[in-house]
DNA sequence: ATACTGCTACCGAACGATCGGTCGGTGCAA
DNA sequence: TTGCACCGACCGATCGTTCGGTAGCAGTAT
């Protein structure tokens, strides 16, 4: 869609697609339709080109749902290595953590919805999942620690508030729009980072 | 399946399907394999009879769908017609409905989780959406008399905080199963409720 | 008892449409 | 002249749905 201007003379950006423009494409298609209940077609339609023409960047429908979704999961483990994720107090770390996966969320976020929608009918779907589980166990760990050093409240089941916590940040993608990061729409990532990271741990009732 | 005796003489229990019965099977397919990734075939499979029989009993497919999801919104939006959702304070009155959705999202699992998962490609899943936001504007009211009354937190904003909370809510379809109320696996639904409320009202921190 | 009738619950075969994917090109820029 | 980005036509398979038919049973007339 945009193509300004190339500066210089080197191949800086081609007017054609390549496969990662093409992904992007893709999976906003995906996210809309559900995987599942999206064609070729419509893919085709959305990009501008035939549906053969598809598959001369990319090997079909299942590479494109696999390069989305690794996406997400190299930017949500991209989170558990960050410093602050791996040093300090367990309660601070998971504060991290929480903070950062909303922004991931919100910062990759077609791709990161695709993740979360995932049924396991085929294998890339099955590893997608399997994945995702390594991560939130990851969290879970965390959680439990919390509640060792006695940060967290332990009169709910460390699994059952680890889903609690998922719960929330997860539904993000169901309703954040990038679309008016201004007033009247959305807010920046950074506040509903904050917000998310204020009503799990501090809850919803005034003091 | 079962069909132990009938008692007296009136056609109390038939051995073949209805309706309802046929639901029942197709609903727990749609939810393991997704809507759109569930064919008739897959269908008459997990019924045990040939598809063409399953249009003895319904019209069709989104017929399936349309049955599943008015039952889910049945339920739902029968807790908000419960005098406890209904008189009071606003706080005591969301805690009310926070705590009877859960009840119902558990007993009516996976029709409610059908709900949730709609994407809106047909005419009924758009309805089904339209309904689903009605419910949660009843409740984003509920939310907006508490700020006022001063019993919840004011500085998040209360559109952001209604959505985490039924993102919290919400996630109870993503894990759990009804098998084994017992210790080592879920919990019943009265317990689940108590801490998703505790833990969406006070959060997770310790005091 | 027997035969006929009507109905329910089911079936196999087949419908046109659409699915994901393949193939043999074609236009064009380097 | 080579190779990239793209195309229309087409593939077998599968989609949701329709159709004509049938086995079994209840009710009723014979």
């Amino acid at each position: 869609m945009d193509n300004a201007d190339s500066i210089g003379r080197m191949p800086v950006k081609r007017d054609t697609y390549t496969p990662d423009s093409l992904l992007k494409v893709a999976v906003e298609v995906f996210i809309e339709r559900g995987y599942d209940g999206t064609s070729m077609e419509h893919l085709s339609q959305a990009a501008g080109i035939s549906k053969s023409s598809i598959y001369h960047h990319v090997r079909g429908k299942e590479e494109l749902l696999r390069r989305a979704i690794s996406r997400a999961l190299s930017g949500l483990f991209g989170v558990l290595d960050e410093p602050a994720a791996r040093e300090g107090r367990a309660i601070d770390r998971l504060e991290h953590v929480t903070r950062r996966t909303v922004e991931v969320l919100m910062t990759e976020l077609p791709y990161v919805t695709l993740l979360l929608r995932v049924r396991g009918n085929t294998d890339t779907e099955r590893w997608a999942m399997a994945r995702r589980r390594e991560f939130d166990q990851r969290v879970s760990e965390l959680l439990k620690q919390a509640v060792a050093d006695g940060d967290l409240r332990a009169d709910v089941d460390v699994r059952l508030a680890t889903r609690l916590l998922f719960g929330m940040i997860n539904s993000v993608v169901e309703w954040y729009r990038p679309s008016r990061a201004g007033r009247g729409g959305a807010a920046t990532s950074e506040e509903v980072a904050e917000a998310v990271v204020r009503t799990a741990f501090a809850g919803l009732r005034n003091d």
